[in-house]
DNA sequence: ATGTCAATAAATATCGATATTTTGGAGAAA
DNA sequence: TTTCTCCAAAATATCGATATTTATTGACAT
């Protein structure tokens, strides 16, 4: 049998898809945290083999979306206001620490990428929040890409998507308060081409405390 | 049919039995960096089906011990030098913040965890080079164990194994020079009970600065 | 020689069935 | 009631077979 997607390009694998699927269900909070992650329920939502699926689980392991008990299968990774603020704690320093080695290593091609993913990301503001999400994601990440260390950006990429899903249990609850997001994007994207290494880590610092302020108060509720 | 291995005790399950192999093939260098790793191979080598071989390269991946590429399947992470001081780099940071957090922490249980753990590495120290090693690692890994942060240490503990690794390479090709690892230790725990956290952190940097340049120069030839 | 393409071989990925282990609960003993 | 033990049900883990994909080879045209 051969796959075909919806845009009629073959799917890359059942395990690939099973992968995707999963994180995106952990990330947006379908699959609640700590909730055990039956592989015959999961077969039935993926359509899929049991192979697949625990492969796939497997590999979300990888993100810390996902724990494995020897032969006690699997769960969503548990959360807390504790580990929220471990989460924020950790990205600070470690983006902090990226976005210096990048600004010190820039280069004007790295420079326009990142006013090209700022502008992307401005364009898709206010419209289909999934479109922001991804391009609010590829800002932030691409603000770290000149640091010359993958593993550091590595470590980045998965906090912030810790980071996420957070911000997604907590808007259930509690509207997604809107306060000036996009003059603090402005500010680091500013502060960053200027090569002002204080200003731009401050800024982009800051704009992570003020949600992770927010969202630690809406999880004490 | 139950599987016994040779102390009597049940073996866990043959996918973290799988899992503990490979991963031990890996840091060793008995699968070198960046081979592939081929299904059926393995299978052979561990004597158990596809689906836990594929399972355990698929964890493996959370210790970036194995690069999994879709469709064409895994290989042993590649090596190299820059690679090396990326870890090493990353290493510093990482550890020094985490054993800063752990000293401001202190506590006298932590404390004597600490002068447990450098007891037993001292007594094996010479011996058994295997059980140094474990030793060694449980000693490092209780220095920071008190941060608070769970996953900072898990960060440093991946940092920590990738670095054996290069250090078993470079085992290959030339005599371990051993240099007076013993009072490097002894420092670092003499300052990290005193609660002196400057001078533990810079013993412990010192101390992988050390290994590290050395194993940097190894890595040149 | 050299590049292309189809046929073949090899390896990966997946499925369905089964063995093994854990879980939950009913009933017996304290 | 509480605690234990044992049994059935549920879930995990694993196997062997097969489908699918990628890699390789060699004939053929340029």
């Amino acid at each position: 049998m051969n796959l075909i997607d919806e845009t009629g390009a073959k799917e890359s694998s059942a395990t690939r898809g099973a992968y995707l699927t999963l994180r995106d269900m952990i990330l947006t909070g379908a699959l609640p945290a700590g909730q055990k992650l039956k592989i015959e329920q999961l077969r039935g939502i993926l359509n899929t083999g049991a192979s697949p699926v625990r492969e796939a689980l497997s590999l979300l392991t990888s993100d810390m979306l996902v724990e494995r008990i020897d032969q006690r299968g699997f769960r969503a990774a548990p959360a807390s206001k504790t580990n929220f603020e471990e989460i924020l704690a950790l990205r600070c320093t470690l983006e902090d620490l990226a976005l210096r080695q990048s600004i010190s290593a820039a280069t004007s091609e790295w420079e326009e990428q990142l006013v090209l993913s700022h502008h992307r990301m401005k364009k898709v503001t206010g419209q289909d929040s999934a479109a922001f999400e991804e391009a609010h994601r590829a800002f932030h990440m691409t603000l770290l890409a000149n640091s010359g260390s993958p593993m550091l950006e590595r470590f980045c990429a998965q906090l912030y998507d810790l980071n996420i899903r957070y911000r997604n249990l907590a808007a259930n609850s509690v509207t997604y308060q809107r306060r000036d997001i996009t003059a603090e994007h402005d500010d680091i994207l500013e502060a960053t081409v200027q090569r002002d290494t204080d200003l731009a880590c401050s800024s982009l610092l800051n704009h992570y405390r003020l949600t992770g302020e927010y969202l630690s108060r809406s999880l004490d509720t």
